[in-house]
RNA sequence: GGGCGAAUGGCGGAACUGGUAGACGCGUUGGACUCAAAAUCCAAUAGUAGCAAUACUGUGAGAGUUCGAUUCUCUCUUUGCCCA
C-alpha cells in the first residue's frame, strides 16, 4: 500500500490551482457573487496561528460556496503601514518599506503553503502608493464634502521621547518605552466628523441580522446615545459672564447640587489664563492621560474661581464654581454640575474640598445603606446610582427614579426655560493624525499664515520621502526639509507632516478589492456595485470597535451626497474568531519559557500555566511553518477546525495535531480500499451507503451554514467509520463510486490537496459542485420511537413510521420487553410526540 | 462598578423548536501483530452496585414552570471578554 506523501501532492495542487487561475474571479452579472472577506494581516514577519485559524475558516467557506456556484470573490491583502516598520527599521538601520515588503514576501509565502483559494491577482498592499494615491484622494473629498477639518486637541505626549504616545502605547498612565507619565499636550490636529453619522451608525446595526449580538452591543454602547438635558446655570452678579451653560443625564439630581465644574479649556479659562495659580492648575491638569479611564482614576483636583452659580430650581441656593481635572472639554459644554450623593467622581471632589452631600434619592431597600440618627439617608465614601424615589427636592419628591424623575424634571425645566431636553453621544470625532513617518501622508500643505491649501489632485499622491533619518525627536517627517518645504503654482508652502491613522487604510480596504489595479479611481462603482457589501466578514473580536466602527462611517461618507451608490453597510455578515492558546511555562526563576524548551527540559521544576492566547511576549507560540513543513496544510487545516467551535479559543495540542495527521492517513488507506472496491463487481443491492451519504450531506449542509466547523469534522469522522466498516461487506460498484465522490467532495473545502489528489486518482474531476441531498433517500420508513414511563427512559423500540398513539400503545402492551412495565397497570394519561417519543404516566 | 457570555466524563467538546445526555476526537485500560518497542488494527471507557440482564445517580449550586429541563424563569457561586 503506498504511504500518502503531502509534500508532493500539496506542491501539486498548489501549482495546479495556480498554474489553471482556479480562484480568480471575474464580475459576471449573470452569477451570483458571494464575497468572502477575513480581515487582511499586517506584515510583522511570519504568520501566526490566529492567522491560520481565520484564513481557514474563511477558505472552507470560500471554497464550498464556489462549489454551490457563486462567483466568489476571495481576496488578501496586506494592512502594511503602521508603528512596527518603523521600530523594527530604527532597531535594525532599515528601511520600513524594505523591511515591510521582505515581510510581505515571506508571509505570502507561508499563506500559499497553506492552500487557501485566494485571488493573489487582486493583492493590495496599503503601503504602496497605488494604495495610498487613492486614500489621499478621498481624504480630499471628504474635505470637500467637510466631513474633515483640523482643530486643536489633546494627545499623549511623552516627555522623554518626546513624541507623541497612541493610546495603547499607554499603559497605566506611563509611556510604554520611557516609563514616564504621559502628558497632555494640544496640537493641531485632523479630524473625520464621524460623530455627524452617530445617529445614523446606531440605527444601522439593526439591519445587520447576521452580526453576533455582541459587537453589535459594544458598538452600541461606544457610540453611546443618552437623553439628558442642557441647562443654563446663571451667575451671580457677574459683569462679564452672565450664565454658564451644562449637560446632564440627571437633571432629577439638580436639588443635590453643591458645585458646577468646568473644564481648563472652558471659554471661562481666558479670564484666568494670567495668573500663576491657574496656570499651575493646568499644568496639574495636563499630567492627567487623555483616556476615560485615565481621567477616572485620576485624583479629582479643582480649582476655586471666585464665581457663584445659582440653582436654577431654588434661587436661594448658591453654589461655587470649580475649574476640574475630570471635565473633558468635549464632552457635553465642557460644564457639569456636580451632584456628589450620586456620582462617584463628584463624590470624590466634593470630599477633597468639603463641600456639602445632600442625598436627593433614596434606594428603595434600606439594607446596605447608611442612615442618620433620624433615619434619614446619608451618602459617605460610596455615591448611590441606583433606582429609587425622589428626596430633599422640593417639588420633585417621591418622584419614581428614574422612570418618571427625569423626564418630570426636563419639562419642568423646558416650561420655566431654564433647560432645554437633548441627545447626546458618546461618540467622537476620530483623531486621525499621527505624528509618524510610516503611514500616508495627509495631501495638505500651509501657507506662511498657516493657511490650508490642499495639494492638488494632479500631484497626487504626495509621496513618503525613502531612506530617511528615523532617529530623530518627534516626528521624522519634520525633519525633512526637502520634502516639506514645497512650491505650489509659484507660492511656498510648508507640508502637513502628519501622517494617516492606520485605521483609515484598513476603511476601506475591502473597496479596493473590487478595483484592485484601477489607477484613475480608489473603486469603480460598477464592480463595487456588484460585488459589495461583504457578505462574510471574517476576523478577531479584538476590532469589534475600532476598525468595524470606521469601515461603517466611510460607507456613510461615500454615500453622503451621493445618489449613486447606495449601500451603507460595509459587512453584511461578521464572524468572530476565537483566539488561538497554548499552555504557558516559567522556570523556577519566573522565566517563560517555549513549548520546546519545556520539552528538552521536562525533568525540572516547571510550573505549567493555564491556556493563554499565544503571544510572544509569554514565548507559548507555535510556528505556522514548521507544523505545515511536518504535518501538511490539510492536517493543520484539519486540526485548527476540529477541537472547538470556531467563535470560541482553543488550545493548541500536540497530540491533537498528530491525530488530526493520522486521520488524513487513514482516508488514504480508505481510499486505497475505496480503490480496490470500485474495481470489484458485485450486484447486490445496497441503499445504506447511499442513505448514510445523503444524511451526511444534510448534517454538513447544516453545521456549515450555523459555522459550526468542529461538528463537521467529527461527522467527517462519523464517515470514516461507517465507510471503513461497509467496505468489508459486500457492496455495489456503482454504488460505492456515486457516493464515494459525493464524499470527497464534502471534504474537499477542508482538506482540499488531499480530496483533489483522490478524486484525480480516480479519474474524477478535482473541482466537483457541491453535492444535493436526495430527499427520497434520506426518507426513512421506520422510526426509533422513546419509551418513557412516567418520564422515564424505558426503552427504545423501532416501529413503522407515521404510527398512531394507539397503535404505538398496543405494540408496547405487546412488546416482550415493555410489556412487563406497563401489565395490569392503568394508563392514566398519555405524551404522544409523533416519530419520536412517547411518555405513558401510570 | 456596568454590559455581554460561559459552566456538560480524566480532557477538548456534541445534543434540531423543551423530548434517547455524553456524538466525534484525545487520553486511559485490555487484546492482536512483534524477539521487543513504535506504528497499526480490534474492544471497553460518566459514576455507583452487580457475573450479567439491569437498577439508581448524574449537565456549577439551589429553587420554579412542565407529563418531561443541558435547553425556559428566578437566586447564588465561579469564570471569561468588553467598557469604566
Amino acid at each position: 500500500m503506498n504511504r500518502y506523501n503531502f509534500k508532493i501532492v500539496e506542491n501539486k495542487w498548489q501549482k495546479y490551482w495556480e498554474d489553471n487561475k482556479s480562484f480568480k474571479s471575474v464580475l459576471d452579472k449573470s452569477k451570483k457573487k458571494f464575497y468572502c472577506l477575513e480581515m487582511f494581516p499586517y506584515p510583522s514577519g511570519k504568520i501566526h496561528m490566529g492567522h491560520v485559524r481565520n484564513y481557514t475558516i474563511g477558505d472552507v467557506l470560500s471554497r464550498y460556496k464556489k462549489m454551490q456556484g457563486y462567483n466568489v470573490l476571495h481576496p488578501m491583502g496586506w494592512d502594511s503601514f503602521g508603528l512596527p516598520a518603523e521600530n523594527a527599521a530604527k532597531q535594525n538601520n532599515l528601511d520600513p518599506k524594505v523591511w515591510t515588503e521582505k515581510n510581505i514576501s515571506v508571509m505570502k509565502n507561508q499563506l500559499k503553503k497553506l492552500g487557501l483559494s485566494i485571488d493573489w491577482e487582486r493583492e493590495i498592499s496599503t503601503c504602496s502608493k497605488n494604495y495610498y494615491k487613492h486614500q489621499q484622494k478621498f481624504f480630499l473629498d471628504l474635505y470637500d464634502k467637510g466631513l474633515v477639518y483640523r482643530k486643536e486637541s489633546y494627545v499623549n505626549w511623552d516627555p522623554v521621547e518626546k513624541s507623541v504616545l497612541a493610546n495603547e502605547q499607554v499603559i497605566d498612565g506611563k509611556g510604554w518605552r520611557s516609563g514616564v507619565t504621559v502628558e497632555r499636550k494640544k496640537l493641531n490636529q485632523w479630524f473625520f466628523n464621524i460623530s455627524k453619522f452617530s445617529e445614523k451608525l446606531l440605527n444601522g446595526l439593526n439591519n445587520l441580522k447576521e452580526w453576533p449580538n455582541k459587537v453589535k452591543i459594544m458598538q452600541k454602547n461606544w457610540i453611546g446615545k443618552s437623553y439628558g438635558c442642557e441647562i443654563d446655570f446663571n451667575l451671580k452678579k457677574n459683569e462679564q459672564i452672565k450664565s454658564i451653560k451644562c449637560f446632564t443625564t440627571r437633571p432629577d439630581t439638580l436639588f443635590g447640587m453643591s458645585f458646577l465644574a468646568v473644564s481648563v479649556d472652558h471659554p471661562l479659562s481666558k479670564f484666568y489664563k494670567d495668573r500663576d495659580d491657574f496656570k499651575k492648575f493646568k499644568e496639574e491638569c495636563s499630567k492627567t492621560g487623555t483616556t476615560e479611564e485615565a481621567i477616572a482614576q485620576a485624583e479629582k483636583i479643582g480649582f476655586k474661581t471666585n464665581l457663584t452659580a445659582i440653582n436654577p430650581l431654588d434661587n436661594t441656593k448658591t453654589v461655587p464654581v470649580y475649574f476640574a481635572n475630570f471635565v473633558l472639554m468635549d464632552y457635553g459644554f465642557g460644564a457639569v454640575f456636580g451632584c456628589p450623593a450620586h456620582d462617584q467622581r463628584d463624590l470624590d471632589f466634593a470630599n477633597k474640598y468639603k463641600l456639602k452631600v445632600i442625598p436627593v434619592v433614596e434606594p428603595l431597600d434600606k439594607k446596605g445603606h447608611s442612615y442618620d440618627e433620624n433615619k434619614n439617608f446619608i451618602v459617605k465614601e460610596k455615591a448611590y446610582t441606583g433606582p429609587g424615589k425622589i428626596i430633599n427636592s422640593n417639588f420633585l419628591n417621591d418622584l419614581k427614579v428614574p422612570e418618571e424623575s427625569i423626564n418630570k424634571t426636563i419639562e419642568y425645566l423646558e416650561k420655566k426655560n431654564i433647560g432645554k431636553k437633548k441627545i447626546n453621544f458618546r461618540l467622537k470625532d476620530w483623531g486621525v493624525s499621527r505624528q509618524r513617518y510610516w503611514g500616508c501622508p495627509i495631501p495638505i500643505a500651509y501657507d506662511e499664515n498657516n493657511k490650508i491649501k490642499k495639494i492638488p489632485i494632479s500631484s497626487l499622491p504626495v509621496e513618503l520621502p525613502e531612506n530617511i533619518n528615523l532617529k530623530t525627536n518627534g516626528n521624522p517627517l519634520d525633519h525633512v526639509d526637502n520634502w516639506k518645504n514645497i512650491i505650489i503654482d509659484g507660492k511656498k508652502y510648508k507640508r502637513e507632516t502628519d501622517t494617516l491613522d492606520t485605521f483609515v487604510d484598513s476603511s476601506w480596504y475591502f473597496l479596493r478589492f473590487c478595483s484592485p489595479k484601477n489607477e484613475s479611481e480608489g473603486f469603480n462603482m460598477e464592480e463595487i456595485k456588484y460585488w459589495m457589501p461583504v457578505d462574510q466578514y471574517i476576523g478577531g473580536v479584538e476590532h469589534a470597535i475600532l476598525h468595524l466602527l470606521y469601515s461603517r462611517f466611510f460607507m456613510q461618507a461615500i454615500n453622503f451626497n451621493q445618489e449613486e451608490f447606495n449601500i451603507t453597510e460595509p459587512f453584511s455578515g461578521l464572524f468572530t474568531q476565537g483566539m488561538v492558546c497554548h499552555e504557558t511555562y516559567k522556570d523556577q526563576d519566573g522565566n517563560w519559557l517555549s513549548p520546546e524548551e519545556y520539552e528538552n527540559i521536562k525533568d525540572k521544576k516547571i510550573i505549567v500555566g493555564p491556556p493563554e492566547s499565544m503571544s510572544k511576549s509569554k514565548k507559548n507560540t507555535i510556528d505556522p511553518e514548521n507544523i505545515i513543513n511536518n504535518y501538511g496544510a490539510d492536517a493543520v487545516r484539519l486540526f485548527i477546525l476540529s477541537d472547538s467551535p470556531p467563535e470560541k479559543d482553543v488550545q493548541w495540542s500536540e497530540t491533537g495535531m498528530l491525530s488530526s495527521y493520522k486521520f488524513i492517513q487513514k482516508l488514504w488507506n480508505l481510499h486505497e480500499k475505496f480503490k480496490s472496491r470500485i474495481e470489484e463487481n458485485s450486484n447486490k443491492k445496497d441503499d445504506e451507503i447511499a442513505i448514510f451519504t445523503n444524511q451526511m450531506i444534510e448534517k454538513i449542509n447544516y453545521n456549515l451554514e450555523k459555522f459550526h466547523y468542529n461538528v463537521i469534522i467529527a461527522n467527517l469522522y462519523e464517515a470514516y467509520n461507517f465507510f471503513n466498516k461497509k467496505l468489508d461487506t459486500s457492496i455495489n460498484k456503482q454504488t460505492i463510486l456515486k457516493n464515494y465522490i459525493k464524499f470527497l467532495s464534502i471534504i474537499s473545502p477542508i482538506i482540499p490537496h488531499f480530496s483533489s489528489e483522490c478524486l484525480d486518482d480516480i479519474k474524477s474531476n478535482s473541482l466537483q459542485k457541491w453535492p444535493e441531498v436526495d430527499e427520497n433517500l434520506i426518507k426513512k420508513d421506520t422510526v426509533q420511537y422513546v419509551i418513557q414511563i412516567n418520564g422515564k427512559k424505558r426503552a427504545i423500540l423501532k416501529y413503522m413510521k407515521d404510527i398512531s398513539e394507539e397503535e404505538l400503545i398496543k405494540e408496547i402492551k405487546n412488546n416482550q420487553n415493555t410489556k412487563k412495565i406497563i401489565q395490569n397497570k392503568k394508563i392514566n394519561k398519555c405524551f404522544f410526540v409523533k416519530n419520536r417519543l412517547i411518555n405513558i404516566l401510570i
